[in-house]
This record gives structure tokens, sequence and C-alpha cells, in this order.
RNA sequence: GCGCCAGUAGCUCAGCUGGAUAGAGCAACGGACUUCUAAUCCGUAGGUCGCAGGUUCGAAUCCUGCCUGGCGUACCA
């Protein structure tokens, strides 16, 4: 906000300057206001000069001179203006600005932060979209956890959110999935019945059978056709999955199953659509989509000689309809492991008449586990992975949701589980909550002393002096510049940093400052600004949904 | 072989649309509880930003080549 009141003022500046034939515009809109890394580079700095110097042949320092004193006579906003090393300039903030923070964010309350930069774009957030094969396994979870940080961050500025969930009970791996519910449905019958060789082994497919067992007894037995088991697989998975996500917190609005592409016709419908545009042909007894057209370097199948879709073809073909359901915007989460099938679906709503650049693909690494140092093999197939399920209830839902998206998605990501166990001390999730437990504690000592709740009064807050204190007013200044830019790059991540870097700030004053004294205008200036920061760290829990408890 | 991602402190990672002296957490070491909650704080130590070139006033950041790890490269999803 205030930064962005810099830019305005360093902007008219500029165009002076071109009035009064001190330079050209030539540079217009190339310099930019930066946060300096070092303390004594100002509150804000400019590489103006540095800009201007490269493009109109001069001296910086001189340059840097000119603007200097141009931004010097702006005294509401500006206190003082130097210019440093190559010919940066740098602007201190007259501390009346930041303190008159406190009572916009007071009265903005829960929306202070949020924005409306997305201009309630439609945006599809499609994430999950995990099979009803088994329970959600660790690499789910992080996607289960990014898409919804994500969908969260995209509401709070002001998009209209759609979530989805994508999914498939017809192919290949349901099918297995039936036969393996049935194998294990006639062992348990005491049949000799072997396994699947590529059957899914875990503990739950048991249970299902188990399940069929108590409701329809051995009726089954000689029943050839899968489908009851795979029902009743399905049936139970997903609402194994379902409970899974509701306790991280996590709803969607739609799921949407890829058979309906059948029964609707979409999917001859892109086969043809993409046929009359000359982009399919017949090889092999196969059908292939020609991507070579698109640059790829090779043709892909989308219709096997068996007669069946490779999963390329649903695929593109639910991108168009999310494409006639008239979102604005597509943002898809994916495992790095899908990486392949991304520049095959561009290509095919490309080919389709759609903007491929309407698609934002957002590919995370994988997970990794570590206990005792050690990683922790996981394989999906195996009985031996570890579920979300499992991990929540080993470490709890909030360090699970807080190490998740504590990583940018393009990294792999090690949870240690030894760290997110922790109660205690290392652990940076209770470090961030205890922060808001710590401003609640103080709010409540103030109210039991007789402190009213906290009005802002500009005199007093004048009081407010500490350079621990400029520095907190500075970094609530940034919150909504931060959920901005972590929102429109789909990085979660760059808010669980701003979080942690704020409740930093807070323990540290905290430990060397008290709030509540005799001093009473001083302490009701700094009980103002303890209002404030809790407003801050609440939303930015809240905007994560993480838990802001009043006490730890 | 080709494509994508990564390589930054002992470990896990920020920073990467070029900016001034490269940061955080953990681990290590030394300190601070008669105090609004010590789940906290303060201090010390720790680096050839994978390697080599290039671009320019200026490179962890951009370009090229190479090395290492992960994922992909199906008529699996």
């Amino acid at each position: 906000m205030i930064r962005s009141q810099l830019k305005k003022v360093l902007d008219d500046c500029f165009d002076q300057g071109v009035t009064e034939g001190l330079w050209t515009g030539g540079a217009a809109g190339k310099f930019t206001v930066e946060l300096p890394k070092h303390e004594g580079q100002g509150d804000f700095s400019t590489n103006f000069a540095l800009v201007l110097a490269g493009i109109e042949k001069k001296n910086p320092r001189a340059i840097a001179q000119t603007i200097a004193e141009k931004l010097a006579m702006q005294t509401a906003l500006i206190a003082r203006v130097e210019i440093a090393g190559p010919g940066f300039v740098n602007v201190f903030i007259n501390h009346d600005v930041w303190r008159r923070l406190i009572p916009e964010i007071i009265a903005e309350g829960a929306a202070y932060g949020k924005s409306s930069v997305g201009g309630q774009r439609k945006v599809m957030v499609e994430f999950v979209s995990a099979n009803p094969t088994g329970p959600l396994s660790i690499g789910h979870g992080r996607q289960a956890i990014l898409g919804d940080a994500i969908a969260r961050l995209l509401e709070a500025t002001g998009h209209d959110v759609f979530r989805e969930y994508y999914y498939n009970d017809a192919g290949r791996q349901m099918r297995v999935l039936g036969e393996s519910t049935r194998a294990r449905y006639l062992q348990l019958l005491g049949e000799d019945f072997t396994f699947p060789e590529d059957g899914y082994q875990g503990e739950y497919i048991i249970d299902i059978s188990r399940s069929l067992i108590e409701e329809r007894g051995d009726s089954l037995k000689d029943h050839q056709d899968v489908t009851p088991f795979k029902e009743q697989a399905e049936k139970h998975i997903f609402k194994d999955i379902s409970s899974t996500l509701e306790r991280m917190g996590i709803v969607f609005d739609n799921y949407y199953n890829e058979r309906s592409l059948y029964e609707n016709g979409h999917i001859d419908d892109v086969v043809a659509e993409l046929r009359a545009k000359g982009y399919v042909y017949e090889k092999d007894n196969a059908v292939w989509f020609r991507t070579t057209a698109f640059g790829h370097e090779q043709d892909r199948v989308i219709i096997k000689s068996s007669g069946e879709p490779t999963y390329r073809l649903p695929d593109i073909a639910y991108h168009r309809e999310k494409f006639r359901r008239n979102f604005d915007w597509l943002v898809d989460i994916f495992g790095s492991d899908h990486i392949a099938t991304v520049p095959d679906v561009l290509a095919g709503v490309k080919a389709l008449g759609y903007d491929p650049d309407k698609v934002t693909v957002v590919l995370h690494q994988f997970v990794t586990l570590t206990r005792d140092g050690k990683q922790v093999k996981m394989s999906t197939r195996k009985a031996n992975f570890v579920t979300v399920d499992e991990l929540v209830d080993e470490v709890g839902v909030d360090p699970v949701r807080f190490f998740f998206m504590m990583r940018k998605a393009d990294s792999q990501l090690e949870f240690d589980l030894d760290l997110a166990t922790k109660q205690s001390q290392e652990n940076p999730v209770y470090y961030v909550q205890y922060g808001h437990a710590r401003l609640c504690a103080i709010l409540r000592q103030a109210a039991e002393k007789g402190f009213a709740e906290p009005e802002f009064d500009v005199a007093e807050s004048v009081l407010l002096n500490e350079p621990e204190e400029l520095k907190l007013l500075k970094t609530m200044s940034t919150f909504p510049a931060t959920i901005e830019s972590s929102a429109l790059e789909l990085a979660p991540h760059k808010m669980i940093f701003y979080l942690m870097e704020l409740a930093g700030q807070l323990h540290s004053y905290y430990n060397k400052h008290k709030v509540i004294t005799d001093d009473i205008p001083l302490s009701r200036a700094r009980l103002c600004m303890i209002r404030a920061l809790q407003v801050v760290l609440k939303n930015g829990l809240d905007m994560l949904g993480l838990s802001a408890p009043d006490r730890m």
C-alpha cells in the first residue's frame, strides 16, 4: 500500500522531469521501488537513477541528486532521502505513515489483506483427482493441501473459485480393483483363489471384502462379473477419501466423473472435431492425435487398437468441458509424474480452438518421509505405504497442512516426522500459532487490568518509536501485497514464510519490550498495535486453513 | 539419448521477472524465567550459491556447455 503510494509519487516526479526536459520518457515503467535487504538503506529504495543513466547516458549520481530533491519535497510521506552506492535512492518514510496503519487494520479486521485484484474472474482449481483405488497417499496429501491453499488464496484476492475433483471409475485401474476385491472375497470364504499379480495388496481391500460378506453373504461366490466388487470397493474407498479430506478442512464444489464424458458423447465429439480439423488419423489399428502439428516430437495414440481410449483423450475432453463451462482460468494441480500429459492436453485444447494460456499447471514434486533421520520407504501397490490419514493421526492437522505448504511446489519435500511431531521448540507451526496465542494473552491481561478495548489515538501513537515497533508496522504493511503475489504466483509457501517472519519479529519484540506497564498512554498505544498484529496473524493463519488458538 | 525440476551453511530450505554486505529454521556452542505464557528470546560459529565460460555499471538470479540427483519419455494413469 505504502509502497504503491511511493511508486506513484516517483512516477509523478519522473513525468515532471520529462516536462522540464531533464530526461526523455524512455525509461517509463522500467524503474522499480524495492525493499532494501539491509537496514540503513531506507524503507524503500529505487533504481530510478541507474535505469535512467543507462538509457540517457548520463551520470547516475547526478540523476539521483535531481530525483532525490524532488522526492524530498513530499514531506507528508517522506521523512528523508539518501543517495547511496552506484546511484540508489533510498527513501525513509515518515513514521506517522506507518503508525496510521494500525487503525486501518483494526477497522478492516478479517478483511485486512484481502483484495479484489481477481475481479471475480471464474477460476477452477482442479486437484487431488485420485482414482478411488485406495486411501490417499502422502503425495496426494501434498496436492490436497497445496490445491486447497491456492484456492483459499485466490478467493482472498477476489477470484470466484470452484474446486473440482476429477476421477475415473471406469478404466483398467478400477477393473483391477474389482478383481482384487473379488479375490479377497473368495479367499475369505475359504476358496483357493490366487490373487491377481498386479492387484492392490493393501489391507483395506480385505476390509471391503469382509463388508461385502456381511451385507450379501456368499451370494456373489459364483459371480463372474466384477462390477459388484468394484462398486463396493469404490463406495468404501470414496467414503474414506472424503473423510480424510474433510478432517483436513478440504471441501470440493464438485466431483467430476470421467464416465460422464462418455455417456454425454463428449469423447466421440472431441475425436470427431479433431478429425474434422485434420489432427487425427488411423495407424496400426489405433487412432492417433497429430501432436507433431504443435511442435511435439511424436504423435500420440488417443484410442488404442483395443478400442479403449488412452488417458489423454478424456483429459482433453474434460478440459474442453472446463472451457465450455465458462471458466476464465483453469488451474490444474498435478504430481510431477503427470508431466508427460500436460503438453498433450494443452495441444488438444489448442486444436479445439481454446486458449491454452488460460490453463496454468502447477506440478509438484514428490514427498519423502523421514523418521530418525532415515527415509521411510513407501510404495502404493504394496501394503507398506503411509496414508494421509495415518500422517494426520500421528502429527495432527495443522502440522500436516503447514509442512505441506512450507516448500514451493517445484521442490521435493522432505517431511520430517520427528520435527512435525514435536510439541515444542523447533516446530515452526507452533512458533507461529504461539505468536497468536501470546497476543491473545496480552489482550486478556490488559482487559483484566482495566484497559478498555484498544482505541487508536494519533497523539499516543507517536510513542510507538522503538525500532522493533516500526519494523513490525512495516511488516504488517506488506501483508496485502504478500497475499497478492502468493495468490497470483500460486505459491502458498510465500505466505508461510511471511507468517514465520512476522511471528519472529513479534517474539523478539515481546521479549524486549513490555506492552502493559505503568505508563498508561504508552501501554494504550502498544495495545493498539498488538490488536492490529492479532488481526494480521489471524487472517494469515485463516487464509492457509490453519487454526489460530487463543491459548496454548 | 531427449524433456521438465532441483543442486545455496553440517541437515532441510528461502531468495531466482538482474541490484548494494547471500538469509531462515534445525543441529552445535554460550547466555536469559520474582516478568503480559521460556512452545520464547539474545549471542557465537558455520558459504568458492554444483563446475566452467559468457552477457554488463552489477549475476545465486539471464545465456551456453558440462557434472550430479529426482520425475517423465507407453496402444499405464
